[in-house]
DNA sequence: TCTTGTTTACATTTTG
DNA sequence: CAAAATGTAAACAAGA
């Protein structure tokens, strides 16, 4: 890492805006995450971070709305801070000197992401804002002595209920001169020396110069109570924060936290035995456990909440540039002087690894609700700084507002810049699932680090930037501190952009309940899962998209378990779990690639939910549970054998994507038994995979759908809505789209939204015009570019589809010719199947305009009768891609009216559909295949086959 | 033969 | 305790 120092020119220089600054851009909700790459979405040199305001809490994972390696360049030119309209957000990082800081004179620091760029942007409106309080401040209690405040009019603002707000908590030695009691519980406590060298300062008992915080100062019972633990004002996250920090190496394991507690705090010290401690440590572990303790909930609060607080204070000036604390006021001598400012000029990596850091603090899909400590105006946990207070002179004496409490000796904690390969304070590795692990923290991140120290993801060379940011959402305001808490424990809600509802945060197992191994990952690569990083993988592709073999190179890659396995021999197994991680999960999904003769492309499911997703099988047969399931199926395997039947039938390939379908919704067999005999062992080619999208054979050419009027549903985001909530839950089970409730045009938007002929299991049965078969496309097969899977967590339909669709593709050139057909082509199927790719539903023509084709529906008034003619195949095709819409008694007319004009193939005919259970759904195919015929002048449908 | 992909089976753990 | 989740192994098939 290189570090220079740049001598700010000025007061006015601080790398941070101070109140009301040009610096926090606000974006329109509509252009909010998806277009732009936003703050946090940093180059490879350039440091971004959250805007975090004081008001909000929720942050958002921030999709990219296109490949990232473009839209994340960090441009400082770009302010592409994306934000909701009550989230700010701002461009922090671009180029190398991403990181700045200002403090205070009294040594405490600010500091974050700031670039020469921004900062000059800042300077004009770094002036002086008065504010009539601070959220964090503590107002002055009447009871409160207050003859020893320096800063009156800090008191006239400090909320009452925050007076002892732990974040003062740790301030300069010069605030400890107070009641011998007010701080922590003995006097000589004031000063940290431990073993590391280092003398830290705190100042517990008091919250301000005031003395207040003595319960002697003033004798009041309230004073009593102001303390907020016994052993002083500080919070578990501070006193952690401070024996992490005062580390040589700035990280510690838990029992050398515990050590640290125990030495330089008296309180603990008192109770360092092994009774005593209980409620503040876990039970003394026998000889040679250390580290190893259990923790109790105390401390996995602060564990977490320290976590998050890091993570605020990474975002740096903007968490705190909305916090009034630290506006400039003449009242408030908070200003660092522009000689005490040094803006450490951090190499990329670096950078890259802080944003990395807040990415993985605040994006793991599985999880949308953290617990953390709310710490405003809290400019440490983040020694990211050099900052340089060698002349700080007498400023210690100074006073510290509340909000810069906490960090004592800067000089000493913020020498050492604090590495991922050190962030003790990273609860978020991917090794981790957000979870506090209680493992030992020195403990190598780094091997939990996939895409180690100035590394990328990037199997491709590209550099790789982050993939998604986050927009931070409005939350409560902070509610002030009851003071009857170490900390102000929250929930924040990480939800996605998209849903914004908060994720049921996802456990990781823990197979192994022994407390001596608890700290162990539950696999041995970490506690993510096959799938968790099957889908890191995915999420780090520039096109979301990957072939097999890539995955495997990206776990290789990227984690050092199988880094190790990665001979022929020991990669057997656990490829093979990828390979059926793959096929397993609806979370993913495979886009075939013929064309190419190569493995298949492995995307994100755009429509997985965040979060918990079905299997493809088990999980989508409702009633079966995969016990009774498994059962059955060994006795119609056993009934099929006694008869003499073969399990595997070619026969049957011919509505293999359908058997698969149906294995997955024989529930509605009203003979489970019929169904599995029916289908179960039905032999299905693998390209026929109920979760394979053909990327080729089936395409039809973009001007198919050149004039074709989209319906509403195309456009309105698929908003999920829907009138059926049997179907949807179906569809849903199924990983499929719901219908659109807007009943007028639900038949042909789900018909639309599975233009794929193979989206109804009706394999075999191409609708497609014989020019399609002669297309120059069909014998081409680019793997089709994954628009929707951009690295993003799991969005859900929502986001997935409110933003334009980024085309990269790996084949742009054709991609660029098709046009619809790279949409056509990914359809899903409807309601029958699952897996298949569906693309996100931007709004066709923004999504046509977006793949370079650039022909939205509505703008070819005058279609060709040739292209009207494609227009109707393909809302045949479209609409036998439908399920059935409006009634159940409708669903055996569809097999009379085919049957009586023969005008389904047969194939289609002798289909094993899906009985009356299958068509309670409430389809009306019979009334779309009416429609197809009246929109086909002579009343024909025509199937090729 | 190898790779890729699907599916089944089973053991174990977690979850509700 | 049942169901679900997960990891693992393996059978099987298609295709290069």
């Amino acid at each position: 890492m290189s570090t220079t120092t740049t001598e700010s020119p000025d007061f006015a220089s601080l790398p941070f805006s101070m109140g009301k600054s040009p610096s926090s851009l606000y974006m329109p909700p509509s252009t909010s995450a998806y277009g732009h790459h936003a703050s946090i979405g940093a180059s490879g040199n350039g440091a971004c971070g959250f805007a975090a305001n004081s008001e909000f809490t929720n942050l958002t994972p921030m999709m990219s709305g296109n490949g990232y390696p473009n839209s994340a360049n960090g441009d400082s030119s770009n302010p592409s801070s994306a934000s909701s309209s009550r989230t700010r957000l701002v461009n922090l990082g671009h180029d190398d000197s991403g990181l700045s800081g200002f403090s205070s004179t009294d040594g405490s620091v600010l500091m974050g992401y700031g670039s020469p760029q921004m900062d000059m942007k800042m300077e004009e409106d770094l002036e002086a804002m008065p504010r009539d309080r601070c959220n964090t401040w503590p107002m002055r209690r009447p009871t409160l002595d207050i003859n020893g405040q320096t800063s009156p009019m800090i008191h006239d603002r400090i909320p009452e209920e925050d007076i002892y707000d732990s974040g003062e908590n740790l301030s300069h030695s010069t605030m400890t001169n107070r009641s011998p009691n007010g701080g922590l519980s003995s006097p000589q406590s004031n000063s940290f020396s431990n073993e590391f060298g280092n003398t830290l300062s705190l100042s517990p008992g008091s919250p301000h110069q005031d003395g207040s915080g003595s319960p002697e100062a003033n004798g009041s019972t309230k004073n009593k109570t102001t303390r907020r633990n016994a052993w002083g004002n500080l919070s578990y996250a501070d006193l952690i924060t401070q024996a992490i920090l005062s580390s040589p190496e700035k990280r510690l394991t838990l029992s050398q936290v515990y050590e640290w507690m125990v030495t330089n705090v008296s309180y603990f010290r008192d109770k360092g035995d092994s009774n005593s401690s209980a409620g503040w440590k876990p039970p003394v572990q026998p000889a040679g456990s250390e580290g190893q303790h259990h923790q109790p909930m105390a401390m996995f609060a602060v564990w977490v909440s320290l976590s998050l607080f890091r993570a605020l204070s990474l975002t740096d000036g903007h968490f705190f540039e909305n916090n009034e604390c630290l506006t400039p006021s003449p009242a408030l001598p908070l200003a660092v002087p522009a000689s005490r400012v040094r803006t450490v000029h951090s190499q990329s990596t670096d950078q890259a690894r802080d944003i990395g850091f807040l990415r993985r603090v605040f994006r793991d899909d599985d999880r949308a609700t953290r617990t953390t400590t709310r710490r405003q105006c809290h400019p440490m946990a983040t020694p990211l700084l050099d900052y340089d207070f060698s002349d700080d002179g007498p400023d210690p004496q100074q006073f510290r507002g509340r909000c810069y409490s906490l960090p004592t000796r800067p000089g000493q904690m913020l020498q050492q810049r604090m590495t991922f390969q050190t962030s003790y304070i990273y609860p978020d590795s991917p090794c981790s699932s957000g979870y506090p692990s209680t493992s030992n923290l020195t403990g190598s991140q780094q091997a939990c680090f996939y895409g180690q120290q100035g590394s990328s993801y990037d199997l491709y060379g590209q550099q790789q930037s982050l993939p998604q940011g986050y927009v931070i959402e409005p939350a409560n305001s902070v509610s002030p501190s009851d003071g009857s808490s170490s900390m102000q424990v929250e929930a924040l809600a990480l939800s996605p952009q998209a849903g914004g509802k908060a994720e049921k945060p996802k456990r990781k197992r823990n197979r192994n309940k022994n407390p001596d191994q608890i700290t162990k990952k539950p696999n041995p690569w970490g506690e993510e899962s096959y799938s968790d990083l099957i889908h890191r993988a995915l999420e780090s592709a520039p096109q979301g998209q990957l072939k097999l073999n890539q995955i495997y190179q990206w776990f290789v890659e990227n984690v050092p378990y199988f880094r190790d396995k990665a001979g022929p021999e020991e990669s057997n197994g656990w490829k093979n779990s990828i390979r059926h991680n793959l096929s397993l999960h609806n979370r993913f999904m495979r886009i075939q690639n013929e064309g190419a003769g190569k493995s298949s492309w492995w995307v994100i499911n755009p429509d997985a939910k965040p979060g918990r997703n079905p299997r493809r099988r088990a999980q989508t047969m409702e009633g079966a549970t995969k016990a009774s399931m498994d059962k059955s199926r060994r006795k119609a395997r056993s009934k099929r054998s006694d008869l003499g039947i073969p399990l595997h039938s070619a026969n049957s390939s011919a509505i293999g994507s359908t058997a698969s379908i149906l294995s997955s919704t024989n529930h509605v067999y009203n003979d489970q038994e019929d169904a599995l005999n029916a289908n179960f062992d039905t032999f299905r080619p693998r390209t026929q995979s109920n979760i394979s999208v053909p990327a080729t054979n089936h395409r039809l050419s973009p001007t198919r759908y050149d004039d074709f009027d989209f319906p509403p549903c195309w456009a309105d985001g698929l908003t999920p809505g829907n009138s059926n909530p049997e179907l949807n839950d179906i569809l849903g089970r199924t990983d499929q789209m719901r219908l659109n409730s807007d009943a007028g045009d639900y038949r042909n938007c789900a018909a639309l939204k599975n233009p794929n002929p193979m989206v109804n299991g009706l394999n075999g049965i191409k609708m497609e015009i014989k020019s399609e078969m002669s297309s120059p496309h069909h014998s081409i097969a680019p793997p089709p570019p994954y628009t929707a899977s951009q690295p993003m967590p799991p969005m859900g339909n929502q986001m997935m589809r409110g933003g334009p669709p980024s085309f990269n593709p790996p084949q742009p050139q054709h991609m660029q010719s098709q046009g619809m057909q790279g949409m056509q082509q990914q359809r899903l199927p409807n309601g029958m199947s699952n897996g298949y790719y569906q693309p996100p539903m931007y709004g066709m023509s923004n999504g046509m305009n977006g793949m370079g084709n650039g022909i939205s529906q509505q703008q070819a008034p005058n279609p060709s009768p040739w292209q009207q003619q494609q227009q109707q195949h393909s809302q045949m095709q479209l609409g036998m891609g439908m399920p059935p819409t409006t009634s159940h008694h409708n669903h055996s007319s569809l097999f009379d009216s085919h049957g009586s004009n023969g005008a389904l193939p047969v194939d289609l005919e002798n289909l094993n559909l899906p009985d009356s259970s299958m068509m309670d759904m409430e389809f009306d195919v019979e009334a779309v295949l009416r429609h197809e015929m009246a929109q086909n002048h002579d009343g024909s449908i025509n199937f090729e086959l």
